[in-house]
RNA sequence: ACCCGGGUGGUGGAACUGGUAGACACGCAGGACUUAAAAUCCUGUUCUCCGCAACGAGAGUGUGGGUUCAACUCCCAUCCCGGGUACCA
């Protein structure tokens, strides 16, 4: 797969031009693609468009640039992104990054390094589909298309791609491999011990001998095929689940983020809900930690390491669990006698029960700490309403302790053994066993040896037990009427905190409004403001929610939670800045610590505890760590900083939380409701999904008509019939996302064509990971972190052997349009009170100068009052565009008949291609769309000209502020635009394109071009033996150019060559030992104008093999340097000193000086400071 | 709001570890060559002041302060611009 064919050029072509054809031939400075040329020019010129064509036709005809996969030499792999090929082609701003790369790889060829330098096409995408429905153009035709004059653009420019390990993402021998490592993804589980990804047969294989935690092997056996693979699909890279999508019923589609606007299609407006769709998801939280973690092995910049790390979002804190109360008590429970815990009266329940005193309830707390082996057993199973029912440990029940009581069905369960082994103890358990039936409890008991022989037998009896345990009716039904936080499984709320040292400031709470708990806690009382506020919720879309300037809104549920601690209630609140999906979706709010709890809290009246002292102001919030606590019961004069783990022990000692880490980011959605993209070889049948066998792959896309929406949302494809049911099964119907065919094409450049794997193992072994990886920093989060996250699986299940993708990352700027702007005066029409700005017949363009004018007249008049519509028949601002452009340029004026007219002044785009610099080319404006401006009068500046407006901004066609790097290929050559390019500044800069100072580079290089022929007398260079000051500009180019070059400073290495050429030009040198090597250093950035200058002084081979000249530091060396002389750190003066003097000889050079000397006034300096190979400084 | 960048002539930018601020280029001005144009070459070009000139004086890297013999460079404060993220608990 080569580039299209560029002009080609005959053989034995003079690249010179020929004027003069009795001139002396030179039969060795001539030979061309091998053929002799007898005639010698008169005139050698820089002839850059024929020297262009004949090396890049001789390049793909010599297939310069194939890259072998020799494992004997040093490799080095340097990639661009891939583009997306867009309709639209090439503007300056793509090749930006290509040169820079091209220029790094041609360096390293240079170096001996056998250097990959690939480039393909991210074609699978939106726009070709979305054009598809537009035009019914098929999108793998316009594709084809646009690839195809991409790569006409690219090769223009002379880059060193090896076209021959192209990949295209929508190629079915590349998609093959996407889906591929696709079933291994599905295939494989994230293990939580080793930290890797494992084939799922090996967690099936432990199923089947171990069980897991939730269930025994036995079970796991006697599972449905439809109940294993649901169990399996919770634990498969890439997994199936329900997901809300953005659905628009009217376009009767699905619709990206980026095509939501304000809750409604960007495209007709209509309104998007969200709806719950079955869709494929990359389990990348999995690998949340080693993502992390690899940033610290690899050369980004700090600030996309920054963007990543924010996005994935780790935070370390503990998950706290709340007990609840029905509601505040008539007095605090500091009180003697008042029941100290959530539901201690138990209204309501089954059977009434009290607890009696603090001292007991702290016992309990002191227990569920000391939990023996076959308690911590037990409770796992009972824990979160494994068994249906809510069981609590440790509970105090009637002055007894129970080991494990499920309230809602008045069961007990104890555990005895070890110290309860006494007969004294088997009496007293007897005992409570009496005492607690009597008031309803069922009390069963469990040995410790029983548990921990067989913990699910024990487990399946107390399941058999609560079963037949009848409860009362008294207990109701309804959670809402419920007493707070008894409802079934409601008796806690858990947060997430990442402060857990503060929750002795802990004021209220916060739980999401879609949090399924506010339903079962809000009471009788406050349900009718927590539906009124749902309501207002709901009807507030996603981007409202989070665009809106912040505003505090929220509604109590009338519940209270607990503080572990000291008992203290804590109200329960809802609000919208809480978010249901990170965390728990429920906070304790700290207002004293926090802006948003603060605002909150002041907004809602809610008391505010201080436990920071002075930190807190009583005006906002402080976050911070450094203070001590107080009002903070035993964290009491602890620094918040350390106290944040001994609170986390603390409530890991008493079993009411645990030690959190969390992360923002979320498993990556991966199926899209779109034809153009790589189909899932996966058939659902019964629910569980069957993927296909890897010889049946690829699945190709089939050919559609039509690329509408399927029905219920789901993807073009669903339309198929015929392709979607199979005798297996019904094909998945979605397909990939852009990000699946590149989180990997970085791997298939290495080994393109083997159709038996993605790459050989031995291959990407040689190749490994990328050393110079190119590209904008708009794939900062996405694309980077998918591919590393590919990659990692992929080293995890042994396909290769590196486990980062990218070693390093040079991040391209971006180009910014520099618009121009044309002033057309409009008339404005009214209708009905509506103004319509109307076009003139002839229309009327005013110069920038003029525009301004008018703005800063009408601004005036605006403050003067002047400006109003407001009971007048007449515009007074149409009066005063009418005054100014009259008494400017009264002639020019349309006149209207009847009523003053009124108009105002539209900026519109020009194509920046007619405007030099700012001067406007008439003419072919005039000609410009078709002629729709031919009959314009302008409104010209003093000088006679047009000047247009100019602001920056994102290069796109619509704003006509594209340049087209053909057109100045064309006109400059591509060396010329290839070093401009560069010397624009820092490719990681972002800078607005400015064609204007490309004469320069054009310049620069027919200046190195007269160095070897002179336009009369031909061939220059000669073979004389170079001086030592042209050796030194030589050596001290070649060494500022190999540092330049290393440290991707492009725009100073070609100032370099500029200072080297100005420099040889100025020394007369035209000799051959300083011209080559330059010319080889020169071939990364200029490779044509070089391979021809290397030919023509008659070398054979290709300068693009040539070593890279080597830096001989003799040259180098002075003996004496021109010494700066400062004086207090001014510079004053200069002296000649030789390099190895010592400081007292230099103290007596510099008082010799005059003027020193005139400074000094007859005194003698302070301090002479003298600093070898820099300068001096006297202090007087 | 937070996190990353960045503020240097008329313009793009250079000065890499504190050591001659403004390299290189554009633009502009003047000059040479030319019938003319293009091309090319030469000179000047941070600002202000003095002057015939000077290897004169003063100011100068967003602003204010500091460290240092010496600061575009390091430290503190502050303003502005660009990018990213955004109720993340």
């Amino acid at each position: 797969m080569t580039g299209q064919a560029a002009n080609k050029v005959p053989h034995g072509i003079n690249v010179g031009t020929e004027t003069n054809k009795t001139q002396l031939s030179n039969k060795t400075q001539n030979q061309l693609t091998n053929k002799p040329v007898n005639q010698l020019t008169k005139k050698m010129e820089y002839n850059f468009k024929a020297i262009e064509q004949k090396w890049q036709q001789h390049w793909k005809d010599t297939d310069a640039y194939k890259v072998e996969n020799d494992f004997n030499k040093p490799k080095y792999y340097v990639l661009d992104m891939f583009p997306y090929p867009s309709g639209a082609g090439l503007h300056v701003g793509h090749p930006l990054g290509y040169i820079a790369s091209d220029i790094f790889s041609r360096y390293k060829r240079l170096k001996g390094f056998n250097v990959l330098h690939p480039m393909g096409f991210d074609s699978f995408g939106l726009p070709a589909e979305q054009y598809a429905l537009e035009t019914g153009q098929h999108p793998a035709e316009t594709t084809k298309k646009n690839i195809a004059t991409f790569k006409s653009q690219l090769d223009k420019i002379g880059f060193c791609y090896d076209w021959s390990r192209e990949v295209q993402t929508s190629d079915p021998n590349y998609y093959k491999w996407t889906q591929k490592i696709f079933l291994d993804l599905f295939n494989s589980y994230f293990c939580n011990t080793c930290k890797q990804a494992k084939p799922i047969s090996e967690l099936v294989k432990k199923y089947e001998t171990k069980g897991s935690s939730k269930f025994t092997a036995e079970e796991w056996n006697a599972y449905s095929k439809a109940e294993q693979e649901d169990i399996l699909m919770k634990r498969r890279l890439a997994f199936s689940s329900f997901g809300e999508v953005n659905w628009c019923e009217a376009l009767g589609t699905v619709l990206a983020n980026d095509e939501v606007v304000n809750g409604v299609s960007e495209r007709g407006g209509h309104p998007v809900v969200k709806k719950k769709m079955r869709q494929w998801y990359l389990r990348i939280t999995a690998y949340a930690d080693r993502l992390l973690e690899g940033l610290e092995r690899v050369d980004f910049s700090e600030s996309m390491k920054e963007m990543q790390r924010n996005w994935i979002g780790r935070s370390e804190g503990a998950e706290v669990e709340f007990s609840l109360t029905p509601g505040p008590s008539p007095t605090s429970w500091r009180g003697e006698e008042q029941p100290m815990k959530p539901g201690a009266s138990s209204a309501g329940l089954y059977p009434k029960y009290k607890v009696n005193d603090r001292v007991q309830f702290e016992n309990a707390r002191i227990n569920r700490g000391a939990s023996t082996a076959a308690e911590a057993l037990l409770w796992e199973q009972l824990r979160n309403n494994k068994l249906g029912y809510k069981f609590r440990r440790q509970h105090p029940v009637e002055g007894f302790i129970a080991d494990f009581a499920c309230l809602q069905k008045g069961l007990i369960v104890e555990v005895d053994g070890g110290y309860h082994n006494t007969t004294e103890q088997k009496k007293y358990d007897e005992f409570r066993t009496r005492e607690l039936e009597a008031i309803g409890f069922k009390v069963v008991r469990f040995s410790n040896e029983e548990i921990e022989a067989n913990v699910y037998t024990v487990r399946d009896k107390i399941k058999e037990i609560i079963k037949d345990i009848e409860v009362p009716q008294t207990v109701s039904a309804s959670p809402l009427s419920n007493p707070v936080g008894e409802g079934p499984g409601v008796r806690s709320l858990t947060v997430y905190t990442t402060r857990p040292d503060t929750i002795f400031g802990v004021d209220f709470m916060v739980v999401a409004p879609e949090h399924e708990i506010v339903q079962q806690i809000t009471t009788e009382a406050q349900k009718e403001e927590i539906e009124k506020y749902l309501t207002y919720v709901k009807s507030r879309s996603d981007r409202e929610r989070q665009s809106e300037v912040k505003q505090i809104t929220g509604a109590f549920t009338g519940a209270y939670a607990i503080n572990p601690f000291n008992g203290v209630e804590i109200p329960i609140w809802i609000s919208e800045y809480v978010l249901a999906g990170y965390g728990t979706g429920a906070i304790m709010a700290v207002p004293c610590g926090d802006e948003r709890d603060f605002k909150f809290a002041q907004h809602f009246n809610i008391p505010i505890t201080n436990i920071i002292g002075e930190h807190y102001n009583g005006k906002e919030a402080n976050p911070t760590k450094e203070a001590v606590l107080q009002n903070s019961g035993f964290l009491n004069g602890l620094l918040m900083k350390d106290a944040i783990g001994v609170a986390i022990d603390k409530i890991e000692e008493m079993g009411i939380g645990k030690r959190k880490v969390n992360y923002k980011m979320r498993d990556a959605g991966f199926s899209r409701q779109r034809y153009w993209g790589e189909p899932f070889p996966i058939i659902w049948k019964d629910g569980v999904a069957t993927p296909l066998d890897e010889s049946q792959l690829p699945l190709e896309l089939p050919h559609v008509e039509k690329y509408g929406a399927g029905p219920e949302g789901e993807g073009p494809l669903a339309n198929i019939e015929e392709w979607v049911n199979t005798p297996e099964g019904r094909r998945e119907t979605s397909t990939m996302p852009g990000y699946a065919g590149s989180s990997w094409y970085f791997l298939r450049y290495m080994d393109p064509h083997n159709s038996e794997a993605f790459v050989d193992r031995k291959v990407s072994d040689y190749w490994n990971s990328v050393d110079l990886y190119i590209g904008g920093t708009e794939h900062a989060v996405g694309h980077l972190l998918y591919s590393r996250m590919w990659t990692k699986v992929l080293y995890d299940l042994g396909y290769i052997g590196f486990d980062e993708p990218f070693k390093k990352l040079l991040n391209q700027g971006m180009i910014q349009g520099s618009s121009r702007f044309v002033y057309r005066v409009n008339a404005n029409s009214d209708i009905n009170d509506v103004i319509y700005p109307v076009v003139l017949e002839k229309p009327l363009f005013v110069s920038s100068y003029y525009y301004k004018d008018i703005q800063e007249k009408l601004d005036n008049r605006k403050f003067a009052g002047g400006y109003s519509y407001v009971n007048s028949d007449d515009f007074i601002v149409g009066d005063s565009y009418y005054d100014i452009l009259s008494k400017i340029h009264k002639e020019n004026l349309p006149q209207f008949n009847g009523g003053s007219p009124d108009f105002s002044i539209q900026k519109i785009h020009v194509d920046v291609n007619m405007v030099d610099g700012f001067e406007l080319d008439i003419k072919a404006f005039k000609n410009w769309k078709n002629g729709e401006y031919a009959n314009a009068e302008f409104l010209y500046e003093e000088d006679g000209k047009y000047i247009c407006g100019s602001e920056v901004e994102k290069m796109s066609k619509s704003k006509f502020n594209t340049v087209n790097p053909n057109d100045l290929v064309d006109k400059y050559g591509a060396d010329t635009f290839r070093m401009y390019e560069m010397f624009l500044g820092p490719v990681e800069q972002s800078k607005p394109w400015d064609t204007k100072g490309i004469e320069g580079v054009h310049r620069f290089l027919r200046k190195l071009w007269r160095l070897f022929f002179d336009e009369i007398k031909g061939k220059v260079w000669n073979e004389e033996k170079a001086i030592a000051a042209e050796l030194k500009v030589l050596h001290k180019t070649i060494k500022k150019i190999e540092d330049d070059t290393e440290r991707f400073s492009f725009n100073t290495a070609v100032s370099t060559f500029m200072i080297a050429v100005n420099e040889l030009a100025d020394l007369k040198c035209n000799k051959r030992k300083i011209l080559e090597p330059l010319v080889v250093l020169l071939t990364p950035y200029a490779p044509h104008i070089s391979s021809e200058l290397w030919k023509q002084m008659g070398n054979e081979g290709s300068v693009l093999d040539a070593p890279f000249p080597k830096l001989e530091e003799k040259y180098l060396v002075e003996s004496s340097k021109e010494y700066p002389i400062s004086i207090n750190g001014k510079v004053r003066s200069s002296i000649n000193i030789s390099l190895d003097a010592k400081q007292p000889e230099v103290e007596q050079l510099v008082l010799q000086n005059e003027v020193v000397q005139k400074w000094l006034e007859g005194n003698a300096p302070k301090k002479i400071i003298y600093v070898p190979n820099k300068m001096i400084n006297v202090v007087i």
